[in-house]
RNA sequence: GGCAGGGUAGCUCAGCUGGCAGAGCGGGGGACUCAUAAGCCCUAGGUCGCGGGUUCGAAUCCCGCCCCUGCCA
């Protein structure tokens, strides 16, 4: 059995989810139960960036203990992830105890290397932004990203890191393993800032204490993105024994906006500690609203604890897949679209095209068959079937996770298309043409197993629901295991129907 | 300012080693009836961002410009 370690980027521990998060973890999550039915053993984390100064700011504001702030914040995103049926395995806290111990351990082992040195540091620094500002860089004497706040001339000691050790290595480790960054266009960029050369990057901070001490020294916390990336290893266990079971990480899924923290400093880090790599960091793009990102406002009104409630959260993260493509963005016009392309999404493919399906062929087999088919085999349909889901696989292996969906709802209107060619209701009044039904019916409920299995990793709870309208016990089967394990072709009568259609109008 | 990607039917996008403009959704029409008034079949005539150029022929190659997004500065 392959080990398969998958993580998600931790969230930042200042706001609530919005569907841009959940978009995320929903893919990495699809990728996980793909894996599993695949016979991998996977391991799955996801977690919180707890530490830092606007962290700490924003208790300050609620006048209670960043503790208790971070409790809090951290229940509530895992109530949502367990809402959306994220099958993690893990859930990292970066404010745990086993985390700092990990985190120190990393920096020990990288000063130990020789690759940090206390310096003096001048500049601007933005305390939104947590970093500092080049003057040049700075707009009307303020910090481009934060207009309205002003920013202070500062002088501290800082740790530095040697980054700039790690231009070579990198551009040779990119050179050896072109799958580290992907999609391609993202590895383009990160090959272009290593051309540039690289700078050392401080790695600590003199002036938040909400954060993880500086070993061996005092009024040090180790630098925000030098205390996230170790959760990757924290969650493990590192440094104690059984962590190198799991580690390099297969896939890191991130933003397309963090890929120098995953694509530079990360590796150099790890490099510097004689850790190995990871295989592949692969960097998504967002869901966006009039070409932009999300807007706060914009992801308020859109609301996804009541995007999930609408047609449940399996619809959700097939309409979220099915929408928006793994490897670049998707862009609305508007949250009016957006909100109405879900809906349309809910209608066509699951409402109308799948659950019709479904409900039309466990209707037949009842009324024509008493409930019983066999057959179906080598029919055109089962040809369809094999060449769709072959497309199918090597779009989940690419993480073309969209166009694998699309490869499922082919299967769906090739079977919906096989209904009206062969007519069952004209084959049930002519008794010489039993084993034509047969043969037609039974090529539906192979079709439709076919699509639960496809489905799982996507829809879990709905696939159960149509490998068991099938006569199928439990859950749909791995896949190797698809060919001895049909469904009983027994399926039962069921009472309503998978995906109700909408039929009033949007609120 | 540098670099990368993109601007194609109402919407989202595919096509881009040059050779009669495509898909899905929405919209329109038709035949059927097992089904969630769903499905199936037919139908989209869009200056392929703008202007030049190469070519027998360009959405597809080259040059210039405009706009969008991202990374870097």
């Amino acid at each position: 059995m392959n080990k398969f370690y998958v993580t998600t980027a931790i969230d930042y521990a200042n706001g609530l989810p919005h569907v841009g998060h959940s978009f995320e973890k929903v893919g990495a999550d699809v990728i996980a139960r793909y894996r599993r039915l695949r016979g991998d053993d996977v391991r799955f984390a996801i977690g919180m960036d707890e530490h830092g100064q606007n962290v700490l700011r924003e208790a300050e504001r609620q006048g209670i203990e960043p503790g208790a702030w971070v409790d809090d914040i951290a229940s509530k995103w895992q109530a949502t992830w367990q809402r959306l049926g994220l099958s993690n395995t893990d859930f990292v806290r970066t404010t745990s105890a086993s985390h700092v111990r990990a985190v120190q351990e990393l920096v020990r082992r990288i000063q130990a290397a020789g690759d940090i040195y206390l310096d003096r540091y001048e500049g601007y620094y933005c305390e939104r932004c947590e970093a500092f500002r080049k003057e040049s860089e700075l707009v009307d004497g303020k910090c481009p990203l934060h207009p309205s706040r002003d920013i202070s001339w500062t002088e501290e000691q800082n740790y530095f890191f040697r980054l700039s050790n790690y231009t070579e290595p990198l551009l040779d480790h990119i050179a050896a393993h072109p799958e580290f960054i992907q999609p391609d266009s993202r590895r383009n960029e990160i090959l272009r800032l290593l051309e540039g050369g690289l700078d050392d990057i401080s790695a600590s901070r003199s002036r938040v204490p909400w954060g993880v001490p500086f070993p061996d020294t005092e009024g040090h916390t180790v630098y925000v993105w030098f205390d996230a990336l170790p959760n990757y290893l924290s969650v493990l266990g590192y440094p104690e024994d059984g962590y190198e079971a799991w580690w390099p990480a297969d896939l890191h899924v991130i933003g397309k906006d963090i890929t120098r923290f995953h694509c530079v400093i990360w590796p150099a880090m790890l490099m510097s500690a004689g850790l190995p790599l990871p295989a592949t960091v692969w960097a998504h793009g967002f869901v966006m609203i009039g070409g932009g990102k999300l807007s706060k406002s914009e992801a308020e009104r859109i609301d996804l604890g009541r995007l999930v409630d609408r047609h449940g959260p399996d619809a959700f993260r097939f309409i979220l897949m099915r929408e928006a493509p793994w490897d670049s963005d998707r862009d609305f016009p508007s949250v009016e679209s957006f909100l109405q392309q879900f809906d349309d999404r809910y209608q066509a493919d699951l409402a109308n095209d799948l659950g019709n399906l479904l409900n039309r062929t466990v209707a037949m087999i009842g009324k024509y068959r008493d409930g019983r088919v066999s057959g179906g085999q080598d029919t055109e349909l089962e040809n369809a079937c094999r060449a769709a889901l072959d497309a199918y696989h090597q779009h989940m292996e690419s993480m073309q996770l969209h166009a694998a969906l699309e490869d499922v709802m082919t299967i769906v209107r090739r079977s919906n298309a096989w209904v009206d060619s062969r007519a069952p209701w004209a084959l049930a009044r002519d008794p010489a043409a039993a084993d034509e039904l047969d043969e037609v019916l039974g090529a539906l409920v192979r079709a439709l197993a076919r699509i639960s299995v496809a489905l799982a990793p996507f829809m879990p709870d709905k696939a159960d629901e149509i490998w068991k309208r099938l006569g199928g016990a439990g859950s749909p089967p791995p896949f190797d295991e698809l060919g001895e394990r049909w469904p009983a072709l027994v399926p039962e009568s069921s009472e309503g129907v998978l995906f109700p259609r909408i039929e009033t109008p949007r609120d």
